[in-house]
RNA sequence: GGUCCUGUAGCUCAACUGGAUAGAGCAGCGGCCUUCUAAGCCGCAGGUUGUGGGUUCGAGCCCCGCCGGGAUCACCA
């Protein structure tokens, strides 16, 4: 594995170690090998030391037993790198201790670089487009959307503090056999209602309607049904699903009143996932839309009829042979001319290379789509497009309660609004029975509750693995104690507070003004404190925020215990006081940025 | 059936990509607020990592076979 190391604080220490043990292996056992294939990790906690090389891969090259080797190892570091004081041997693993100054200076880096763990972008760095979020037009968003939008921005954020170029893009697919339902339901039985005369978020409005073509549907089906018809006939038959194609007909023809009402319900959907968006604080900078788009996949689709890349059957329907490919064969246009979702891809993937100079497209989408992708990469390469085969489908898992997956029929769908509103609610009930805040005026106490829930919320979804599926409890979720959001907020706001009281007693702390020695949970944080830029670069290799947001909660849980260990303002030493406050800061900035790429924001005080 | 994902404490999740005695939280039990924010800290208890083989100095992780859970293979998106 090829490894770059980007942050100069570890590489001298780490890189060295590396380089001197390939020296020794070689002045020692006349071998050559590779620094980079040198093995070395942080001690674990239970032993002493703070580098460890794993030296079982040298045996066959020594010809000794494991402690021997790892002994004459550590005899040569000792010798050539300053910075190691002593070294001890369990088994085969050679743990390297290292000087309090050396962990002082990492600390005393962390604590000047404002910002310590993230990479400016340079002027040639790479362009990532990111697409997330991509909601029908036909319906509110729910939880599942929730993890899309929090997964798709955080990854975003992620790339660029990795010193990526990064553009959020956002999909919406407004048009399609979908959303002609809900205009067929709304005609029927709508009575003009309109977001204004029902009070209703646009949104809502739309799916209920959305839900309402259902269940007339699933009637008319019955009926047809109960007169002997069979299941597949009754489904294309039935009279809402008769006008629900003639109508997408009409609105690929341009027909202006279906053009007119289809605009007019879009703009009320748009008005109430803005709200949405908003609440969650997630963002784009660039929104395709499927109706623009549409049209140039069917173009490319017809291009690649012609060069004979597809093929078109006797009904009119245009299709692609996967089957070579190990895959089906798969359609990219009806026979009535129409488009399905996969026409509408190819179309926007070409418009937005047209659009941006793009390195990287990354496709957050769940891996209910896996086939999807696989499909739209091969077909995009066959249609010649070189980055075709690069896409990136970010493929995470679904999101289920208690009860197994949400259904919307059965009406198991957790809203979106509602759960964010939901844990407004919770996060403000605890608050108060705290009263941390009665000092705050109501606009800045409601500006914290927010805080906390979407803290709460954010965390419990981001924290596990992105591509694992994940349990959502309504009732058990959330939940403010352990490893929480709330908890690492509270933290934060923790730290603040020493802060301002050190800086309202007048005591100043400054990096010049440390001691040379150092206690173990001091040590321990430092060294946890060193492992962030890792941390992030690694999250944005493995796209996971998952990372960041365990790495927070161990920080934080080793701040806490500092916390109780020691006392920070009424410490008598000078120099311990002043490290104790700059140990304090630089956990707090790590914490604040590290929970900025998860899209998650920290109170001073709660 | 084909392809892909997944299985770790009662529950929800980790485990630095093959390293040392598998860790946290919740739930349960017991301690700690006259001291910088108790949304916290400490302790107890909880495991044959679904299962059987294999690879090697070493496997929760890699390979093969079973068992269980899920996704997908539409003129849906």
């Amino acid at each position: 594995m090829h490894r770059i190391y980007k942050n100069p604080v570890k590489m001298n220490i780490e890189v060295l170690i590396r380089n001197e043990v390939a020296k020794a292996v070689n002045t020692l056992y006349q071998a050559e090998i590779d620094a980079a294939q040198v093995q070395t990790q942080m001690t674990r906690k239970e032993f002493e030391g703070d580098w460890t090389v794993v030296v079982f891969p040298f045996l066959k090259l020594s010809k000794k037993g494991p402690e021997q080797t790892a002994e004459e190892l550590g005899n040569y570091l000792i010798a050539k790198v300053n910075e190691i004081l002593k070294f001890n041997v369990v088994k085969g693993f050679l743990n390297l201790v290292v000087s309090d100054q050396y962990w002082i200076n990492v600390l005393t880096k962390a604590f000047n670089n404002q910002q310590f763990g993230s990479i400016s972008d340079a002027a040639n760095a790479p362009l990532y487009m990111v697409e997330y979020s991509s909601p029908n037009t036909n319906k509110p968003l729910h939880l599942g959307h929730i993890r899309n939008n929090l997964l798709g921005f955080s990854i975003a954020e992620i790339l660029k503090a990795n010193g990526n170029k990064v553009v959020k893009t956002n999909i919406v697919n407004d048009r399609g056999i979908h959303i002609c339902k809900s205009m067929v339901a709304w005609l029927h039985s709508g009575k003009n209602e309109t977001p204004e005369s029902s009070g209703k978020k646009g949104d809502h409005l739309v799916g209920e309607y959305y839900v309402k073509f259902d269940q007339q549907y699933k009637k008319e089906i019955a009926e047809l049904e109960a007169k002997g018809m069979s299941k597949e006939a009754a489904e294309a038959n039935a009279p809402s699903m008769i006008k629900t194609r003639e109508m997408l007909l009409q609105w690929e023809a341009n027909d202006p009143e279906v053009r007119a009402l289809w605009q007019k319900m879009n703009t009320w959907v748009y008005k109430g996932f803005d709200v949405t968006y908003r609440n969650l604080g997630v963002n784009f900078d660039k929104i395709y839309y499927e109706s623009d788009t549409y049209t140039i996949g069917r173009d490319e689709v017809l291009r690649g009829l012609k060069e004979g890349v597809f093929t078109r059957r006797e009904d009119g329907s245009v299709w692609v042979d996967l089957t070579n490919e190990g895959l089906d064969e798969k359609i990219l246009l009806r026979s009535d001319g129409t488009s399905v979702y996969m026409t509408q891809d190819i179309g926007t993937a070409k418009l937005r290379y047209q659009d941006y100079p793009i390195d990287h497209m990354v496709y957050v989408v769940g891996n209910e789509q896996n086939y999807h992708f696989k499909v739209l990469s091969i077909i995009l390469d066959k249609l010649g497009f070189q980055w075709g085969k690069d896409l990136y489908h970010f493929s995470y898992g679904m999101v289920e309660l208690p009860q197994g997956k949400m259904k919307s029929r059965e009406g198991t769908v957790v809203d979106a609004d509602d759960l964010i509103e939901g844990m407004i609610d919770v996060a403000r009930k605890t608050s108060e029975e705290l009263g941390k805040l009665d000092e705050y005026d109501e606009t800045e106490k409601e500006n914290i509750y927010r805080m906390i829930a979407l803290g709460a919320l954010k965390y419990f979804i981001l924290k596990v693995d992105p591509k694992k599926t994940m349990l959502f409890n309504p009732e058990e979720s959330i939940d403010f104690n352990g490893n929480t959001g709330p908890f690492i907020q509270y933290t934060y706001a923790r730290i603040q507070s020493v802060l301002r009281k050190a800086k309202d007693a007048g005591i100043l702390w400054e990096s010049n003004n440390l001691p040379a020695q150092l206690e173990p949970k001091e040590l321990e944080l430092i060294k946890r404190i060193s492992n962030f830029p890792d941390v992030v670069k690694e999250a944005g290799q493995n796209h996971s925020p998952a990372l960041i947001a365990n790495y927070c909660y161990e920080l934080v849980k080793e701040y806490n215990q500092f916390y109780h260990e020691f006392t920070i303002l009424k410490e008598s030493e000078l120099a311990k006081k002043s490290l104790r406050l700059v140990l304090s800061e630089t956990v707090a900035r790590v914490i604040r940025n590290g929970m900025l790429l998860l899209g998650i924001e920290c109170p001073e005080r709660m």
